[in-house]
DNA sequence: ATCCAGCTACGTCAGCCCGC
DNA sequence: GCGGGCTGACGTAGCTGGAT
């Protein structure tokens, strides 16, 4: 099976969503998830929609239902998780910036203390 | 040149959750 | 209940850099 190479995958973009939160919280107690509800689109292209379940009769019939709608329910799901490792990598590095912010943040703090510290602390005399 | 470990992306399955 | 979406976990394959 050839594969892609990772720079030109394609399915990576830099867009900025809005992050909300996810059942996934309830698994975690806190943590706040990447959980974006993207309108359903169209089925990509190839898919073709069965007869109606009514129109089945013979086993055969029945087979080939059962095999389409496997099909069916393993492309989304290769959908659903293409989407889902998006909104992840999204959300980490969103996670990693904030991380960087409030290090900074907490520098310039640290910095502020000792200047008071100076300022605030008797001079030998 | 070959081997190997580490990384990344992918597809699939299983289980949870939610809306109907 | 049931169907369907979401996501963690797992296995697989390709790529890459370092060691030999």
């Amino acid at each position: 099976m050839q594969k892609p190479i990772m720079a030109v995958t394609g399915d990576e973009t830099d867009e900025e969503t809005e992050l909300a939160p996810s059942h996934m919280a309830a698994a975690t107690g806190d943590m706040p998830t990447y959980q974006i509800r993207a309108p359903t689109t169209a089925l990509p292209q190839g898919v073709v929609m069965a007869a109606s379940p009514g129109s089945l009769h013979s086993p055969q019939q029945l087979a080939e239902e059962a095999t389409r709608k496997r099909e069916l329910r393993l492309m989304k799901n290769r959908e659903a998780a293409k989407e889902c490792r998006r909104r992840k990598k999204e959300y980490v590095k969103c996670l990693e910036s904030r991380v960087a912010v409030l290090e900074v943040q907490n520098k310039k703090l640290i910095e502020e203390l000792e200047t008071l510290k100076d300022i605030c602390s008797p001079k030998p005399d």
